[in-house]
DNA sequence: GTCTATAATTGGATAGAC
DNA sequence: GTCTATCCAATTATAGAC
């Protein structure tokens, strides 16, 4: 966790323009600080105090851009989960190669849903969820559900063109994403210190992919 | 989250039989206490002076029987992570009915380990583990990992019988889990208000038992 | 808008009497 | 072992000068 890119589509701060005063850029520095410190340490072991001393910025200054503490960690977590689901959207095509597009979305998936930063990202919105209810819920659309559903309409696309078999694409989308998953999640939840081995998830991957296909080949089971 | 039976399987107290004092009954109350808190708010919502007044006892007191609120807390954790995987330990038979078998362990799976409860755990645990990792390697011991080992034995006493056609236990018991799991988990994490929908959870269980078999099952895939 | 300094509160942990 | 009362550090949030 050494260093970490900023943000760059945070849609509350504008490019740092001719015109734009300081004011932007501090919010933008206040923002990045925020994400560093809730990705290392989440939402309880992050203080307003080390938040202003690492933007750097005044504990008043931070205070005129984000009302509270809840409020600034909102922001953090929803920018950055748009990012990262941002990530998988733009990799999925409409190919006849069903296989292939199949391994693309995995792989893609376990490599940005399972990075050490997403994983501090759900560990800290977990932690959360409990006093704030309705960030656990905005991550929810904005990640699994929105994933599960694009997949699902990809699903259900190949099934009409007679390459799958598929009666229900929402289904076969969560199994799908369950299988690559697998108990990669709860190892990175669980076991911060613990490195997955890459060779083994390229295989659950290619395993997963040949128990999905095997069933909804478009061979009627 | 009104009323909640009490654990009843700790060892550090015994049953407060005749020579036993008080004391073992404040203990007992203090964990009971803590456990309850710890479920519904988490670590660090959960304050050492809501555990004394909750026991009740005083604070005092409470620090006579544990050193630290760290300590407290992973005393509640390991004890119900322990309550809740031995429900599943107890319905692991070895059975020739493997499909049976499997919908034993599945829907045993998802009633005990998505229960509202385990789910509250499961979200104080991550959101303590980036400061406490021994408690997360604990639970992931005790439970994920210890599950799926029993589970692959299984799978490997009836790939040896001729009855699956296995060759990597551990990949097909991950397998497994995951496709019942499927998006469960992360739904009961982040939404805590939402309730599951007991039907579909059963249509999804058989549709994972259904797509499991198809390529495990006893002909070579 | 930004800063320094501080108020106000909270919460983990303890002292001393019984 | 248990209680009442309290200490001390940390933390959120704000007041007032520039």
């Amino acid at each position: 966790m050494a260093s970490r890119p900023e943000s760059d589509n945070d849609m509350t701060i504008s490019r740092d323009a001719g015109g734009a005063p300081a004011g932007n850029r501090k919010a933008a520095s206040i923002l990045a600080a925020a994400r560093e410190l809730v990705l290392d340490h989440g939402f309880d072991a992050m203080t307003m105090d080390m938040v202003a001393r690492q933007a750097p910025v005044s504990k008043a200054t931070l205070y005129a851009h984000f009302a509270s503490k809840e409020e600034l960690f909102t922001a953090v977590v929803i920018d950055e989960a748009n990012r990262i689901t941002g990530e998988i959207w733009r990799i999925m095509p409409d190919s006849d190669d069903v296989a292939g597009v199949l391994r693309r979305i995995a792989e893609k998936f376990v490599d940005v849903f399972l990075t050490e930063q997403a994983m501090f990202l759900q560990r800290a919105v977990i932690g959360a969820v409990s006093r704030f209810p309705s960030i656990g819920a905005a991550i929810f659309e904005a990640g699994p559900k929105a994933l599960t559903e694009r997949l699902a309409t990809f699903l259900a696309g190949a099934h009409e063109r007679g390459l799958l078999n598929i009666q229900d694409p929402m289904l076969a989308a969560r199994q799908f994403l369950s299988i690559v998953r697998g108990d990669l999640d709860i190892r990175g939840l669980l076991l911060p210190a613990v490195r997955p081995d890459r060779a083994q998830i390229r295989k659950q991957v290619e395993a997963g992919i040949d128990l999905f296909l095997h069933f909804y080949g478009s061979r009627r089971p």
